[in-house]
RNA sequence: GGGCGUGUAGCUCAGUUGGUUAGAGCGCGUCGCUGAUAACGACGAGGUCCCAAGUUCGAAUCUUGGCACGCCCA
């Protein structure tokens, strides 16, 4: 049984096909992950980048140079990556739509440890058994792999470069390798290389020497010791005044058992002591005691030690006093001054006795066969009392400032490490071949056997690790080559052996004010004039943020001579050549000869040529540097007999040499200097400076223009990533998640100048904000189907409309938005087209011109004004994004490139350029807008309030009443003007106007008031004015009316 | 430990030379629309301006000292 079909209402006639709804092919989902790849095979198959240089070429705007930092060829691409090569994209396509010719070279750091290890790993035991130039080859074939994958995760991206070799630079390329020389040999030119034996900070696994940027720091587990030494003369010591004189009387009645006290967190370097150290002004005491564990002698003290006065609390408080006392106090000059010696702590024999020792006591250190162990007491400015005890553990061969102590005073430049790491033989025998992270217990266990230990414990503390392989690099004294980059002199004289300046130019010789080692102030002589030049480019350089330039002026201010050489394979090969005297071969003139070659045959040849032909000739007649540092000119060589030095170059050396390698050599078009470099915070360390100092020995002016810095990448709690927080994102995960136009607005939307922060939940929220501008300009475009771009123009807009104010709105939009763009304010220019999107196109425009657009004639004026406003903004919207959202944007150009007469456009919105236009040329858009614009917000309160008071639900259903504070004519003229543009921007159905004291608006609910028309669903009076349709307002029954003739 | 920075609603950011009740957008909550519809609109609730002293008639803003976080270094 079937019920009988309820009555249906009469259908009421539909008027849905006579309005004009909005069409578009521009999809509301993005689906980016599948759009992004076929615009990328359309931009490779056109060549845009091409396209892009043609069109800019000989542009009147000129050239603008982005010099790309060069990424290590090494594994994926990571947040980091991502951020600053959007950026550089986002300033490139920036300066390109400013009319600049602005070309994007992308290069990549292809040589270096990193490859090499990663190969040596990849090897294993195999490794050994390579020629160096068969480890060549798999570090470049391995460097070129991530080459390409970098390259291709950077097109995925939207990062427009070109397709083919040339249109990127490598390190590894021959004609970069040659410009590297040709800064050396410059460098070498004047006088600013030279070579030495001194501490620099050394990998015992990699085997290498390494920079200041090749370590980071880790926490380590280490020991903290502290050790008495012996005193060797206290008996010998020399009173200047009565504080002395009472000083020393306090160390006599401890005679064998008198000690400094040092503190040290290496206890390996303690073979290397050759001092201690103590600061001039520092307050010395003597402290008598006798430790809980010393055997009772009726409640004496025992022992004495030397500490400062300020470390002895902290000393007590290690809680081994039985009984402890505070006597005699002196400056840490006057220790130097009466002479104080102590004995080697590890110097005595294993089986010596006590009895010999308290022999020794009295000795002046004059008894040849105890003088290898008597050492000094020596002062330094740098000790300090924070930690420790004032007196300070001194190894010239093992630490840069105990280097330059035991430089000032003559010391020995000690080390007995190997470049494995174990000790040789000059070491006590208990050491002898031993690794120094096992000696640190060892010498600890041996410390505690002769009593010296006083205490010990574990600490945690940051230490600087080998950035490759992780493992913990130590200080340790080689023969490398410097570059003199120094603030002070590095390099004091007084170094026997050391090999100085390696230039033709007259030899320089140092003033022999180091000589004095009581001058505890010595003054540093002048600054290599690489520093200098340096710093005065600092001063000529616009550094983005300010701070950078207060950065990097502090780091050049403390910096030491630079190490260039490096005891691996994969690089660039520091080109000096030893005859069989050991005279070097390395001049301006031979490492020139060797550039050229390598510019023809490349690096490699170094390893496969014999010096004969690396020179060119089988004699060469040249400046030698001999073994004891002299230089001889006019030497004839015989080329044959010639070793090639196994150094390579420092990998900064390599890529702070790309402002003439790529600027001038492999890509001269770019030129000298470049507009911008732009790197992460960190460069001003590493690229910035090595860019700067090299450029400084070669340029008269720096290489950059301006420097442009970012921040980090960090979690959305503002911490670090990191693999053991977990708290990292994958540049390829949320690639596939979002596509890479959601990334490129991340990256936009964020003040880069800080920390970025960067976790799921932020790139969800600016999921959201894609997706809300995606549908705006969807809107848009949705509503400009049958709109004809180019004819329509000459319509131009209804005086009093709310387009005025749009043209207002956008034209201050797009200043802002130029203008954040030009100070690289990305964020702003995202925040002010999100906000534009948000507020005055969705909120506003689009809601108040919908009417006209769905219910007015196709052709009226009134609708056609409307969309040449919305043709107009779409196009220069799209053109102001297009450097961010480099994907959506051309996708929308596209989309606008199929409206009737769309054709006009550009082929690609990254072709176009940015036009500034004049704006509102009525002129009183601002100020009409300015009254009308609170009465409309105003309005929207009341409409909410009639929602909740008398349940009305559409704003159609109500009127607004516009209250006009005069009853001047003109006033209400203009009104009556405004009228219909407050109506549709409040969506109501219907306006009047009424007289009032001040300017006002009501909303009143029409339901019982007026009909309601059918086609546009606004309660008006004039509802059923037309009999022909009685359902429909004045205007939708015209229309209609129009229509049906029409067809 | 030192140098350079940063710290304002849940989030991203504005807050001029100190000057009313510290703002925006998003998000959130409530409601509406259903002809931008996995969209859109309206209204609303959110703040110890990192903390503490100080200068001042008045401090998010200036000074000093802390704390937290980041980069660089020891």
């Amino acid at each position: 049984m079937t019920e009988p079909a309820a009555p249906t209402p009469p259908t009421p006639p539909n008027y849905k096909d006579t309005l004009n709804l909005p069409k578009t092919n521009f999809d509301m989902k993005a689906n980016l992950t599948q759009r992004e790849p076929v615009m990328l095979k359309q931009w490779q198959d056109e060549n845009l980048y091409q396209k892009i240089r043609d069109r800019r070429g000989g542009h009147p705007k000129g050239k603008w140079v982005l010099h790309d930092g060069p990424p290590y060829a090494n594994g994926d691409i990571h947040m980091g990556h991502l951020i600053n090569k959007v950026l550089k994209d986002i300033v490139i396509k920036f300066r390109t739509m400013q009319g600049h010719d602005a070309p994007y070279v992308p290069g990549w750091d292809c040589h270096g440890l990193p490859i090499e290890s990663a190969i040596q790993k990849e090897l294993g035991p195999k490794f050994r058994e390579l020629s160096k130039d068969q480890v060549r080859q798999k570090c470049h074939d391995y460097a070129m792999k991530y080459v390409q994958l970098q390259s291709d995760s950077f097109a995925r991206l939207g990062i427009f470069f070109g397709p083919g070799e040339q249109d990127r630079y490598l390190t590894l390329n021959p004609k970069y390798e040659s410009g590297i020389l040709d800064v050396l040999a410059e460098l070498v030119k004047r006088d600013l290389v030279y070579r030495k034996k001194k501490p620099v900070h050394w990998c015992t696994n990699d085997r290498t020497a390494l920079a200041e940027a090749e370590l980071e720091y880790a926490t380590r587990k280490d020991h903290s010791i502290y050790v008495n030494f012996k005193l060797a003369n206290v008996a010998a010591l020399k009173p200047s005044n009565s504080t002395t004189e009472h000083f020393i009387k306090q160390l006599q009645p401890f005679t064998g058992h008198a000690y400094l006290m040092i503190w040290t967190t290496t206890p390996w370097t303690l073979p290397a002591n050759r001092a201690v150290a103590v600061h001039p002004d520092h307050e010395y005491i003597v402290y008598w005691y006798r430790e809980k564990t010393d055997p009772e002698s009726n409640g004496d003290y025992t022992k004495c030690v030397i500490v400062a006065a300020e470390a002895h609390d902290r000393i007590r408080n290690l809680g081994y006093f039985a009984r402890s006392e505070a006597n005699g106090s002196v400056r840490g000059r006057d220790l130097v001054e009466m002479g104080l010696k102590y004995f080697h702590p590890l110097g005595m024999p294993d089986n010596h006795d006590g009895s010999k020792q308290m022999e020794l006591d009295g000795l002046t250190g004059s008894h040849s066969q105890v003088r290898d162990r008597i050492q000094p007491v020596v002062l330094a400015d740098y000790v300090t009392l924070d930690d420790g005890t004032g007196l300070v553990h001194t190894a010239p061969g093992h630490g840069k400032e105990d280097y330059q102590t035991g430089i000032k005073y003559g010391l020995e430049i000690y080390n007995p490490v190997l470049a494995d790491g174990k000790y040789d033989d000059t070491v006590p025998d208990f050491l002898k071949g031993q690794s120094i992270w096992a000696a640190n217990e060892m010498v600890i266990n041996k410390l505690t056997q002769t009593g010296a230990l006083f205490h010990h414990q574990q600490f945690d503390h940051e230490y600087p690790h080998c950035w490759r392989c992780k493992k913990p690099v130590i200080f340790r004294a080689t023969e490398q080559w410097f570059v003199k980059a120094a603030s002070a002199d590095d390099t004091p004289s007084g170094d026997s052996g050391a090999m100085l300046l390696m230039g033709q130019g007259p030899r320089q010789e140092h003033a022999g004010e180091s000589t004095a080692p009581q001058d505890s102030r010595l003054k540093t002589q002048a600054s290599s004039p690489l520093w200098s030049n340096a710093k005065a480019f600092v001063n000529s350089v616009q550094w983005i943020p300010a701070w950078g330039k207060n950065r990097i002026d502090g780091m050049l201010d403390t910096r030491p001579d630079w190490c260039i050489s490096r005891q691996r394979s994969w690089g660039v090969p520091i080109p000096a050549f030893f005859d069989d005297k050991g005279n070097i071969l390395f001049t301006e003139k031979s490492v020139r000869r060797i550039g050229a070659y390598f510019k023809e045959h490349g690096a490699d040849s170094w390893y496969t040529h014999t010096p004969a032909q690396l020179l060119g000739a089988e004699e060469w007649t040249d400046t030698v540097i001999t073994p004891d540092g002299r230089l001889i000119s006019e030497f004839r060589i015989q080329n044959s007999e010639l070793t090639k030095s196994s150094d390579i170059l420092d990998v900064w050396f390599e890529s702070g040499a790309s402002h003439h390698a790529v600027l001038e050599c492999t890509h001269p078009e770019l030129g000298y200097p470049a507009d911008l470099y732009l790197e992460g915070s960190d460069q001003h360390r590493g690229w910035f400076q090595s860019s700067l100092l090299e450029a400084s020995g070669y340029k008269s002016e720096p290489p950059f223009k301006q420097v442009l810095t970012h921040g980090f990448v960090v979690d959305e709690k503002g911490h670090k990533m990191s693999k053991a927080e977990g708290n990292g994102i994958k540049v390829e995960t949320a690639l596939k998640q979002y596509g890479a136009d959601v990334l490129r607005l991340w990256v936009s939307s964020v003040d880069y100048q800080n920390d970025i922060p960067c976790g799921p939940n932020l790139l969800a929220k600016t999921a959201d904000a894609y997706r809300k501008i995606r549908n705006t300009i969807r809107y848009l475009l949705g509503n400009l189907y049958d709109f004809n771009y180019e004819t329509g123009v000459h319509i131009g807009f209804e005086p009093y409309s709310i387009d005025s104010w749009m043209e207002w709105r956008f034209s201050q939009l797009q200043e802002q938005v130029l203008s954040s763009y030009e100070r690289y304010e990305f964020h702003n220019v995202f925040k002010l087209v999100y906000e534009f999107c948000n507020v005055e196109i969705s909120a506003v425009y689009a809601k108040a011109i919908k009417d006209r657009l769905y219910c007015e004639l196709p052709d009226s004026k009134k609708r056609r004004g409307s969309q040449l406003m919305c043709c107009f903004l779409l196009e220069h919207l799209v053109k102001l994004i297009a450097p961010i959202l480099a994907f959506t944007a051309e996708e929308a150009w596209n989309e606008m490139r199929k409206l009737p007469g769309g054709g006009s456009l550009t082929r690609s919105v990254h072709l176009a350029q940015f036009e500034v236009f004049e704006c509102n040329p009525m002129g009183h858009a601002e100020k009409h807008w300015g009254v009308l614009m609170p009465l409309i917000e105003k309005g929207n309160k009341q409409l909410d309030d009639l929602k909740k008071s008398v349940g009305l639900g559409n704003a159609l259903d109500a009127e607004a009443v516009i209250i006009v504070p005069s009853t001047n004519d003109d006033v209400a003229k203009l009104i009556a003007q405004y009228g219909p543009e407050i109506e549709d921007a409040l969506g109501v159905g219907f306006h009047r106007i009424e007289h009032g004291e001040i300017w006002d608006i009501k909303i009143e609910d029409t339901r019982e008031k007026y009909p309601s028309c059918a086609r546009s669903w606004k309660r008006r009076p004039d509802v059923g004015s037309d009999k022909d349709y009685p359902d429909l307002s004045a205007r939708d029954a015209a229309v209609v009316s129009a229509l049906r003739k029409g067809t």
